[in-house]
This record gives C-alpha cells, structure tokens and sequence, in this order.
RNA sequence: GUCCCCUUCGUCUAGAGGCCUAGGACACCGCCCUCUCACGGCGGUAACAGGGGUUCGAAUCCCCUAGGGGACGCCA
C-alpha cells in the first residue's frame, strides 16, 4: 500500500488538512505501507516557500513522518512527457479560446439553464485554422478529451459512486503558458509513484471520475486503485471550515496551547462511530478503518477538542512534557499541577508558585488572621500532613474553619482562589517561600 | 442555474422494519468527595428536519418539501 498526503503550499495546513494527513498517514501504518509527501506546488502564483516550511513544521509536530517526500515543481520533465503520450493518442487536444471568450461562455449555458461544460469547439477546427492560429502567435493550452461514459468506483468511505463524463468539461491539462495543471500533475504522479489510496476531501469526488479516465488513458489501470472521500469539516454553524481557515490553522491551535496528541486524537475519530482518545498517531494506527467514517459533514468543535487536551495535560509525563516547561521544574511539581491545567501555557505560573518567586496580594482585612497563621506555622520537614496539622491547629486560636479559614492561606501562599491541592502544594512551596508570602500578604 | 451528496441529543455517533417509552461517548447541569478548581463516583436534561405514502408495525423503505454541503476554473 501507498498513500500520499498531497497540500498545497499555498497557505497554511487547516484542521481538514491535518485530518487528512493524519488519515493517510494511520492508513498507510496500519497496513505497513509507505506514506508519501507530496507538494502540489504547481500555482506558481500562490505557492510560497514560508508555506513549505510550515507543513514540514506542522506535519513534524503532529507526529507524522514519511518514507518519501517530493515536489511536483522538479518533475515537469515527467509532466512533459505525459502530455506528449496524450497528444499522440489525441486525447489532448489544443484549445485557444480566451478566458473572456470561456467566461462569457459559461454564463451564457447558465442563462440558459445548462451546466456551463466546455463545447468542445476547439475539436472542431481544421487543420487550417489550427495553423493559422499558431501562426498568429497564439499559445495553445491543452484540454484532456474525456470518455463518453459513467466513470463507477466503489468509494472507501462514501460506497458506490459514479461520476457521468458527459456532464463535465474536458479538464484543461497545460497553460498556456506550458505550466501543467494539478489534475494532470496528481493522476500522473499517483501513476508513476505507485499509489494504491487516494484519501481525500469529498470536494474531489468529480475530479475521481475525471482523473480515473485520465489515470487509464495514460495506461494505468484504474481498478486497482483504492478511492476514499472523507466528507468535509463544517464549522460550529454547518457552514464550510475553510471560511475561518485562519481561526483554525495547525500554526493557531499550536499557539493557542493546543496538544498534538489531543488534536491527532480528535481529527482521527471526527466523523466517525468510534469515541476519541488522545494519542499521537502511532499510537492509534492499530484502530483506524475508513470504513467508520460516516457520510455526513462532521463539526470541528472546539470544546470537545479542549476535553480531550485536558485529558492528554493530566496524563502527561514528566518527561513528555519537561521540555516545554520553565527550567525550574521537577517531576514533583508537574505531578502536583498537571491536573488541574486546561493548556500547557497555565503550567509556569504554577510552577512558579511551587519553585519561584511570587507576591500574593496584601490581604488587609485578614492581616491579623494570617500573622497568627504564620506563627503556627509548623517546623521543618513538611510532608503531605503538614497541612492539615497546621490547619487543625488554627482552629481552635482562630474560631475559624471551612471557607473562611482556607482562602486566605491560599491566596497568601498561591496568589490564586484556586488551584492543586494545597496539601501536596504546601510540602512544595517550603518552608522559606511560605514564612514569605504569609508576611507579605499580612503586610 | 445544472449535477451529486448529506440531514438522529449541544457535538460525534449507534441504529440496516418489530430487540427503540431511540443506546453510547464528550460537553452541559446536579449531588457526593473536598480548603478552592480539577480528578473520581453517582445521577439528570437532551434528538429521529417537515409532510405524504408502503406496512399489522417505520429512525429504518418510497415520494415530495425544506435546510446544508460539494462540483461545475488556463485553482488545488
């Protein structure tokens, strides 16, 4: 098995790519085949190198890695002589119409009622006016002569589909300027590397029967490959993701503190009939089958991406996470605070809590209660007791408890109204920082 | 406009004529635990888009309507 994840670097990789990258990537694992990179680069216009570089660098944080890695850029030679086997077979044909005169085109069969297809009318042309055209100086650019026929495959997620030919436009293969275009490009790249799945976005379903016919005129045999649309990712509203592309960028979500085993987690069980568990994609290669992916668009909803991000933070490891965290924290610490984190951004300020430096804020009204606080304060060494022993005994000399007897010592010692529990915070702040804060929230 | 697809709790879904007074997970709410928040335990609210048929019986089959999405590029 061969599997391709093929983005263009024309902005950057969005909740929907990643799914699809992400699906690739489990599906090619699961059945020891090879998963390739592919870099549809072919809009010179669009394409950006800093595009490039983010999906190496996203794709690199979601965990996803590949046995091959290309640009279509460095194989126009190949292109070249695809397009030559096509033009003998007279499958690909030289148009010269421009894009005014197809424009105007379309809107009139629309007018009429009509799906706005190509008419073919380059087809038409005899072979003086072909050579009066080129004489003219006039480029041609190259359209692919599709099969009268109903292109049939049975779809891995979507079931039996069909797409009719006669309904679609001859796909322009070659610009005018020579450049070849991304169906051209994809279907002769699938055919030359070898690919056996094709998984993608359901926005390409019709391309499925274009480039099918095109997959076997160019020799291929087209049987023998597996096709498999995922529907798309709607927003909260049912609207199209891709509106609020920026809003859910790979780059966003990282920024925003967003854990990559979390969003792999997500991304793998979204739209499908199995519960999410966070995990980086090796872990979940085991379980992945298209099969349960259903045929409805699915929502890309935050919240149920937060749940499974606090699920990974709670769980974390030390040594998963250490690296991410400030130098002055230990094993002991993260243990203490990795359960109350929503995002991996609220751990230094705890960890600060626990080995740093903090001011809690001046608790005037309870200046008198803390002072008294301070002078129980237990000696040294404290343990996961010390606490509540230091709690009891303020008791009795304070007349306080519940409420009104923890909060202030909690503010004092965290800064904070919440937090871990201050029975294995207090052992971790020590004596030293506590004598501190204490005064200083007194003062 | 034309063609294709989709529609079950807030979200993802189970469901392939009686097992459905529609199940689960997450979210949400409540109670318990508890110094707080979180975790955990227990419980709860909550859905078959609408209308016609077919059938003894429909979430499941058929038709229509509505809503949503996709495709129709010298973009990918």
């Amino acid at each position: 098995m061969k599997l391709r994840f093929a983005p263009s670097p024309t902005g950057l990789l969005h909740a929907g790519n990643a799914r699809l990258a992400v699906a690739n990537w489990l599906l090619a694992r699961r059945n020891g085949g090879k998963f390739v990179l592919r870099l549809d680069d072919t809009d010179t216009e669009r394409t950006k190198p800093e595009f490039i570089a983010a999906i190496d660098e996203d794709l690199a944080w979601l965990g996803l890695d590949w046995d091959e890695r290309f640009a279509q850029s460095s194989r126009l030679d190949l292109y070249a002589s695809a397009a030559e086997r096509l033009k003998g077979t007279k499958r690909l044909y030289p148009c010269f119409e421009s894009e005014e005169e197809l424009t105007a085109k379309r809107e009139r069969r629309r007018r009429e009622g009509k799906a706005p297809v190509y008419d073919r009318e380059a087809l038409r042309m005899t072979p003086d006016q072909l050579e009066r055209a080129l004489a003219n100086g006039k480029q041609p650019y190259w359209r692919f002569h599709l099969s009268p026929r109903a292109v049939q495959w049975r779809d891995a997620v979507l079931g039996n589909r069909q797409v009719k030919l006669q309904a679609i436009s001859d796909p322009v293969l070659i610009r005018a300027d020579g450049s070849p275009l991304y169906t051209f490009t994809s279907v002769v790249d699938d055919l030359e590397t070898g690919v056996t799945h094709v998984v993608r976005g359901e926005d390409h379903v019709t391309n499925t029967g274009i480039q099918i016919d095109l997959y076997e005129a160019l020799g291929g045999n087209a049987t023998k490959l597996t096709f498999g649309h995922l529907p798309l990712l709607t927003d909260m509203d049912g609207g199209p993701l891709s509106k609020r592309l920026g809003a859910i960028s790979l780059r966003h979500l990282r920024r925003d503190g967003i854990e990559p085993a979390a969003l792999v987690g997500y991304l793998a069980a979204l739209g499908t009939s199995v519960d999410p568990v966070p995990g980086m994609p090796r872990e979940l290669a085991k379980d992945y089958d298209l099969s349960r992916v259903s045929h409805s668009a699915a929502r890309f909803d935050m919240r149920q991406l937060l749940a499974l991000n606090r699920r990974v933070l709670h769980e974390a490891p030390f040594d998963t996470v250490r690296d991410r965290l400030p130098d002055t924290a230990d094993e002991e610490a993260w243990n203490a605070i990795r359960g109350n984190l929503d995002l991996m951004r609220e751990a230094p300020g705890w960890i600060e809590v626990i080995r740093g430096t903090i001011v809690p804020p001046v608790q005037e009204s309870e200046r008198d209660f803390l002072r008294t606080a301070l002078e129980h304060l237990p000696a040294e060494p404290w343990d996961e007791f010390t606490w509540a022993g230091w709690v009891e005994a303020l008791k009795p000399v304070t007349g306080r408890k519940g409420k009104a007897l923890f909060l202030p010592l909690r503010v004092a010692l965290t800064g904070e109204d919440h937090g871990p529990d201050l029975k294995t915070l207090l052992p971790l702040i020590g004596r030293e920082r506590a004598v501190r804060r204490l005064t200083l929230s007194a003062n």
